[in-house]
RNA sequence: AGGGGUGUAGCCAAGCGGUAAGGCACACGACUUUGACUCGUGCAUGCGUAGGUUCGAAUCCUGCCACCCCUGCCA
């Protein structure tokens, strides 16, 4: 797939950004869209990472480009190995296939260090010898310029001299840094003379030992990115003010065209949802969930675990846009509302009671065969096999003995259709020695079984129900939001000094046992169905021949109130 | 001697001089053997604000106001 694969002019752009891609591609300044996917590998990825994979993959994608995964790794106090593997998984779930995979210690390192020589040679770069109290103390502020450090005027050949001597390990750690000759003056405070390198023995998870210095972001990533052949480098708003070291060193280190372009897009926030790799750690490592894949944490880990569909988190993301603030916040439902509509086209439906009371349809004996539609919106999903029979459980809920106003399930001397079934006329409540309801007597209605009803009889409420004979019982994990309601922005609250614990919903896992009907019984880890009239769930990974696990993914919208 | 951004509905968001798309949420209807889905209707005389240019302005100009981000040897 290249650039000469694709019609420019069918492509309709979307965006800015598509726009000035379209008009380099013609002016001839772009014969080739590279993008790139920049983890740190210092964490696992969650929601928000994937607007960021989608713009660059999509993008590349629409010009007949590539996209790279490149792990950003120049701190080597902050990342270890295991990630890169979920970044892969996760990127295939999402359905992007990355050109390759690139780790920029062993691909780049050498070539920036070189780089590096040839600005210092330049009289671009100055070995300075401030501490980093002093660096930041001579800085200047918002409004006041920085003064030029003392050792900014050393001679190239000093500079050189001093850098290889850094690089060999000849200074202590955090002694002396390279740092880039631009403005100590510069209104904006990332053009004030920038460290490219710093001093610090620490180990390296691919590289090991083999550097003591290491690059630091602002002069990294655009070398990366040049070295690489990324034509767009598209990051979020938060590096809007980046843009400009970003082009410095592009010039100066690279001096090269095409030169890579620096785009930012908005960062996409989530009501109600907790982001913050050190608040997620803390909750994992406190056993408050039960690791990075809980259904009930935002991770792509946990959301898939949970049942959410990688459609469903695109379609969410591309629905919200580019944005033009530095962070745009949307409400939970907003990304609910892509995972239904998704689930609601590939999810399987079933008849599970999971809250059961016992019904004896007085008069029926045996069984008999009734057919479920596998997926009422979708003819080429077929129909399964279920059974109707003299003993079967209704969830609890659908009966009443003291009605509200319009509703429609089943009350004593009032009738109900069984989904699939017959409709049953409900004659009698059965109490236990403690007055609670034992079970109900009930008795169908001849001629009204689903299909080949002919009786004419009209019947307001269709309820699920699944037959003893034809059930198991299976455990669903039923989940909360892991954030209150009333906490919309955890990360604000969590700033202000509110304690995590206070926070978190109490009993956001309840887990419970389940009549299932035995077509389940098949039911693969991830497999998605609707469990009729109460939602969506999944098998989880946990589940084990002889106890099927469902996670609830989400609950079905329910329009319907006792009082309206 | 600060710099960089952004203001269109409760939340996102299109719009690029020709009379305010779309989605979420919400409300009300219709349909329904899932109170789901689907469908219909409603939801900004208004685009931060005050002026100006124009036959015509969310779009162009000027002034003002508000909010967000930036002073790591993190990314």
């Amino acid at each position: 797939m290249s650039l000469k694969d694709v019609d420019i002019e069918k492509i309709v752009p979307e965006n800015e950004l598509e726009e000035e891609i379209l008009a380099d591609i013609k002016a001839g300044v772009t014969t080739e869209v590279i993008t790139r996917c920049p983890p740190e590998p210092s964490g696992y990825w969650y929601i928000g990472h994937v607007k960021a994979w989608t713009i660059n993959f999509e993008t590349a994608k629409k010009f007949g480009g590539k996209t790279y995964l490149r792990m950003d790794d120049s701190n080597p106090s902050k990342e270890d190995g295991e990630y890169a593997g979920s970044y892969m998984a996760d990127l295939e779930w999402l359905g992007f296939k990355p050109e390759k995979l690139i780790y920029a210690s062993e691909a780049y390192f050498d070539a920036i260090y070189e780089i590096a020589e040839k600005m210092i040679k330049n009289g671009d770069a100055y070995v300075c010898d401030l501490s980093a109290e002093e660096v930041s103390k001579t800085r200047g502020t918002l409004t006041e310029p920085g003064t030029n450090s003392p050792y900014r005027n050393r001679t190239p050949e000093e500079n050189l001299q001093l850098f290889r001597d850094m690089k060999a390990g000849k200074f202590a750690d955090g002694s002396r840094t390279l740092r880039a000759k631009i403005d100590m003056a510069h209104p904006n405070i990332n053009m004030r003379d920038p460290v490219m390198y710093k001093i610090a023995r620490l180990h390296h998870y691919r590289v090991g030992d083999k550097w003591c210095i290491w690059p630091q972001y602002d002069f990294v990533h655009p070398m990366e990115d040049c070295l690489e052949g990324t034509t767009y480098s598209l990051c979020d708003k938060g590096f809007q003010d980046h843009r400009l070291v970003y082009e410095w060193f592009v010039k100066h280190g690279w001096g090269k065209t095409p030169a890579p372009k620096q785009r930012e897009f908005s960062r996409l926030v989530i009501e109600n949802i907790l982001s913050g790799k050190r608040y997620l750690k803390q909750l994992v490592a406190s056993g408050v969930v039960s690791g990075w894949d809980d259904p009930r944490f935002p991770t792509l880990v946990g959301i898939r675990r949970r049942g959410y569909t990688a459609k469903a988190v695109k379609d969410f993301v591309r629905s919200v846009g580019w944005g033009s603030t530095i962070e745009v916040t949307v409400p939970l439902s907003a990304l609910e509302h892509y995972v239904r509509e998704d689930l609601n086209k590939i999810a399987t439906r079933a008849m599970v009671v999971l809250d059961p009371l016992k019904v004896v349809i007085t008069n029926y004996e045996g069984a008999e065969e009734i057919e479920i539609d596998n997926n009422p919106n979708d003819e080429n999903a077929g129909k399964h096999k279920a059974l109707f029979s003299k003993e079967i459980y209704i969830e609890k809920e659908d009966f009443s003995l003291n009605p509200p106003p319009k509703y429609n399930r089943l009350t004593l001397g009032g009738i109900v259709r069984l989904k699939g079934a017959y409709i049953i006329r409900c004659n009698n409540v059965v109490y236990d020695k403690n007055g609670e309801i034992d079970h109900l007597e009930c008795e169908y209605i001849e001629g009204t079984k689903s299909g080949q009803d002919n009786s004419g009889i009209k019947c307001k409420g269709t309820i699920h129900f699944v037959s003893l004979e034809n059930s198991f019982e299976v455990t669903v994990r039923e989940f909360k939001n892991l954030i209150k309601s009333e906490y919309k922005s955890p990360s604000k609250a969590l700033a202000d000094g509110v304690p995590i614990s206070e926070l978190l919903e109490p009993n956001s896992l309840v887990e419970k046992k389940a009549f299932a009907e035995n077509f389940l019984k098949n039911a693969k880890v991830e497999d998605k169905f609707q469990f009729m009239r109460k939602g969506y769930y999944c098998v989880d990974k946990d589940s084990t021949e002889n106890n099927l696990i469902f996670n609830s993914t989400i609950s079905l919208k329910d329009s319907w109130s006792p009082n309206k």
